[in-house]
DNA sequence: CAGACTAATGGCACTCAGCGCCAAAGGTCA
DNA sequence: TGACCTTTGGCGCTGAGTGCCATTAGTCTG
């Protein structure tokens, strides 16, 4: 490798700053706070993470590929709406070890109201994944109405998932996605 | 009146936002700008408004209110699902003279990625909206699944039916929220 | 009319996020 | 050893947001 060779790493930053996080709050912790925990000047955090905000969020780019190929490799037999369905049910699949720090990473994102506001922002590419495989599946510009409308049904039925999972301790959350995809049904006249 | 009058009002700094965002856009606007077109002290500002960002949304709160006894006006005979729909419509249901200021302001709100951002905490108090509606309709608690995921559901539809509203110069409001609420159906199965 | 009272104003000083700039550090390679 | 390259991190700045408090401009009472 050439060239000074980094100090840190993400997964490095991450993990001061998420103890920190639990233990002073969010809002509390100064990137000074975290740059010092990390044994790093302030200033190069931000070559990690262009914003205190985007820290929670990890290597969220990274992930958002595996969605996109989840989704490619639903069957195509499978109605639109199923598949999408599936794959984020699929997506949203996580080992037992992994489960724990991802549902207190959620919860931080989704209870932190900093965090909330700028989440808008990494939703939006998580929309267009499912904007792009509904547009694929039924012949429509990604950007026209129908695939876009997908998405942010997809996100809506996600985002109560989650937040249904972390209110209670012992849900499993493939179970509430499930359920807020089956509400929908519901909600549409299929009974209620 | 007691006390000193104030100087100027909501409707006053809003125009001269509106003014300068529109003209140097929302990022390059400090409020020390804002706060010297009213001809006012910075520190007034945050008197009116809590942030900058808060400033495009006007008095959001005062109009949620409406939003809320256009739900209760829903006659109880149409199903859930349909009475949202209409509540929604309802509420985003404006004279021309008003249409053309509320399309600038969505558009500033929807296409500038600070407001999108700061917007997600809106959102929430719209999405609760619906969430008491349906709860009070289906008789479930307002925090349980069922109308928490009508809330997103709802918001994503008007969300998604705004985005092409805007992006069409031509188009009505209400036939976009209309198509969208419709599309739920196609993606749902009634056949694409 | 004078003086008490009240609420809005706005200046000041401060914290913190974020950014541009640039010299220094700490590696690799010929 | 010295050229080369990339990361680091310090410095200084801008701008949002906040607490504090004296000032201002009204109303109300005697």
């Amino acid at each position: 490798m050439i060239g000074r060779p980094p100090v840190t790493t993400h997964a490095d930053i991450e993990a001061a700053a998420f103890t920190l996080f639990a233990h002073k709050g969010f809002a509390e912790t100064t990137l000074e706070d975290i740059a010092q925990a990390v044994g790093v000047g302030r200033r190069t955090i931000f070559r990690y993470y262009p914003s205190k905000n985007d820290i929670p969020w990890g290597r969220f780019d990274e992930s958002l590929a595996g969605f996109r190929e989840t989704l490619q490799r639903m069957p195509a037999e499978l109605p639109v709406f199923d598949a999408v369905h599936q794959g984020v049910i699929e997506f949203n699949r996580f080992d037992d070890a992994v489960l724990s720090q991802h549902r207190e990473r959620m919860s931080l994102i989704l209870r932190t109201p900093e965090l909330q506001a700028h989440s808008a922002l990494r939703y939006e590419q998580w929309r267009k994944v499912i904007a792009d495989y509904v547009a694929m599946r039924t012949g429509h510009y990604a950007a026209s109405s129908l695939p876009v409308t997908a998405g942010h049904v997809g996100l809506a039925l996600a985002l109560s998932a989650y937040e249904s999972w972390l209110s209670d301790e012992n849900g499993s959350l493939t179970e509430s996605l499930s359920r807020s995809f089956s509400e929908l049904g519901t909600l549409m006249g299929r009974h209620g």
